[in-house]
DNA sequence: AATGTAGTCAACCGCTGGCGG
DNA sequence: TCCGCCAGCGGTTGACTACAT
C-alpha cells in the first residue's frame, strides 16, 4: 500500500519536478544536473567518443564535474553508468561461460544479490551485466532445476504446483457428477458451481498474495504463503468431498501419514469406501500443513523430480489460464 | 505480411553509506 | 555530532529485437 502511495507521490513530483526545480530558490538539496537541460536515453557513438578520449586524458576525476569538462550533455551519474558498465575497456562482453555461471550461481547463494560484489569476483563483468544475466538466464535455470533462486534451497511450492492435477480431477470429476447423475441434477449445478469459484479464488489468492509477501520476506513467504494456501485447499478439499458425495454416509475425509520416498508426509484424505460406486471419483489426498523447509518431513530436493512440471515434459508446464478455463467451464455443457 | 508476445539489456531512479567541513 | 555532497549500489523501466500466431 505505501508504496503504491511512493509511486504516486512520484509520479506527481516526476510531473512537477522541473516546475518545483524552477522555483526552488535556494531551499533543499540541488539537483545532481538540470533535468531540464541534461540528455538522457541512448548514448550516441559521438558522445561515446568523449566521453572516452575525456577519461583517458584526464581520468574520470569528479563525475560531477566530468560532463561540463568534457563537453557533454550528460548528468555525471549517466557517464560514470555508461564508462563502467559499457566504455571501460576491460569490460568483457559476450556470453558468460559455464564457469561464470557456477562462479555467478555459488557466489549468490552466498552474499545474495550483492551483484557488485559478485561483479569483483569476475574480471571483465559489471554488475550490471552479472545482474541481468542472473534474472533472465540463471533464475530460470535454477528453477527449471527445482531450486529456489531466492534460497537455493529445494523449492517448496511444486508441492503446491503438484496439487493443481489432484483439484483438477477433482473439480472435473464434480463436473462429470453433475451431469450424469439423474438425482436431481439443479440441486447438484449450484454446489458443483461453488467448489469451482472456490478452486478459482485459491488459485487467483496464491497468484495474487505470494509475490507482495516475497517482496518483503522471501524466505518467510516461502512458508507463510504455502501454509494459508495449504490450509486453503485442505478446506477445499473438505468442501469436495461434502459436495462429490455420490455415496452417502460412506464418503471420508480425514488425516494421514504417507509414505513418500520413505519419508512420512501428512496427507488430508478423502475417499470413498465403495470405490466400484464412485470410480470417478479418485481419492483426493492432499498434503495438510507445509513443514519447515529444513524439516525432516519434507520431501528432499531429489524427490521432486517427478513432481516437477518443467522438468519431465514441456508440454506440462502449467498455463495459468487453461487451468482457470478448465476449471471453470469442464462439464458445464 | 501484420500483429502480438516474450526476452534481453542499457539506462534511469532513488536510496544508502562514506567522507569532509 | 550534525549536515550536505558524492559515488556506488540494487531495483525498475522501457526500447529494441526475435519469435510466434
Amino acid at each position: 500500500m505505501s508504496a503504491c502511495v511512493d509511486r504516486v507521490v512520484g509520479f506527481v513530483f516526476h510531473l512537477l519536478g522541473p516546475l518545483i526545480g524552477s522555483c526552488r530558490g535556494d531551499m533543499g538539496r540541488p539537483p545532481c544536473c538540470d533535468e531540464m537541460v541534461v540528455k538522457k536515453g541512448p548514448w550516441t557513438p559521438e558522445e561515446d567518443k568523449k566521453l572516452v578520449e575525456y577519461i583517458q586524458r584526464h581520468g574520470h576525476g569528479s563525475w560531477r564535474n566530468l560532463p561540463k569538462n568534457a563537453g557533454l550533455n550528460r548528468c555525471g551519474k549517466s557517464c560514470r553508468l555508461r564508462w563502467t558498465n559499457y566504455l571501460r575497456p576491460d569490460v568483457k562482453r559476450g556470453k558468460f561461460s559455464e564457469d561464470e555461471e557456477q562462479i555467478i550461481i555459488h557466489l549468490h547463494s552466498i552474499l545474495g544479490n550483492k551483484w557488485s560484489t559478485i561483479s569483483r569476483r569476475l574480471p571483465g563483468r559489471t554488475d550490471n551485466e552479472i545482474k541481468n544475466y542472473w534474472n533472465t538466464h540463471l533464475k530460470k535455470k535454477l528453477l527449471l532445476m527445482g531450486v529456489d533462486p531466492v534460497t537455493h534451497a529445494p523449492r517448496t511450492d511444486l508441492d503446491l504446483l503438484a496439487l493443481l492435477p489432484v483439484l483438477l480431477a477433482a473439480a472435473t470429476g464434480l463436473g462429470n457428477l453433475g451431469s450424469s447423475s439423474n438425482d436431481a441434477p439443479g440441486l447438484q449445478a449450484d454446489p458443483v458451481h461453488l467448489v469451482r469459484l472456490r478452486v478459482v479464488q485459491t488459485l487467483i489468492q496464491a497468484m495474487t498474495t505470494a509475490p507482495s509477501i516475497d517482496a518483503m520476506n522471501p524466505l518467510a513467504a516461502a512458508s507463510l504463503g504455502r501454509t494459508q494456501l495449504n490450509q486453503q485447499l485442505v478446506g477445499l478439499a473438505r468442501d469436495l468431498s461434502a459436495v462429490a458425495n455420490p455415496c452417502g454416509s460412506s464418503f471420508q475425509t480425514g488425516t494421514k501419514t504417507e509414505s513418500c520416498s520413505g519419508i512420512a508426509v501428512p496427507v488430508v484424505f478423502s475417499s470413498c469406501a465403495a470405490p466400484t460406486a464412485c470410480s470417478i471419483h479418485p481419492p483426493i489426498s492432499i498434503p495438510q500443513e507445509s513443514a519447515p523447509m529444513d524439516s525432516p518431513a519434507s520431501i528432499p530436493f531429489e524427490d521432486w523430480h517427478g513432481l516437477n512440471p518443467g522438468e519431465s515434459d514441456a508440454d506440462d508446464m502449467i498455463c495459468w489460464k487453461d487451468i482457470i478455463d478448465q476449471i471453470c467451464w469442464t462439464g458445464q455443457s
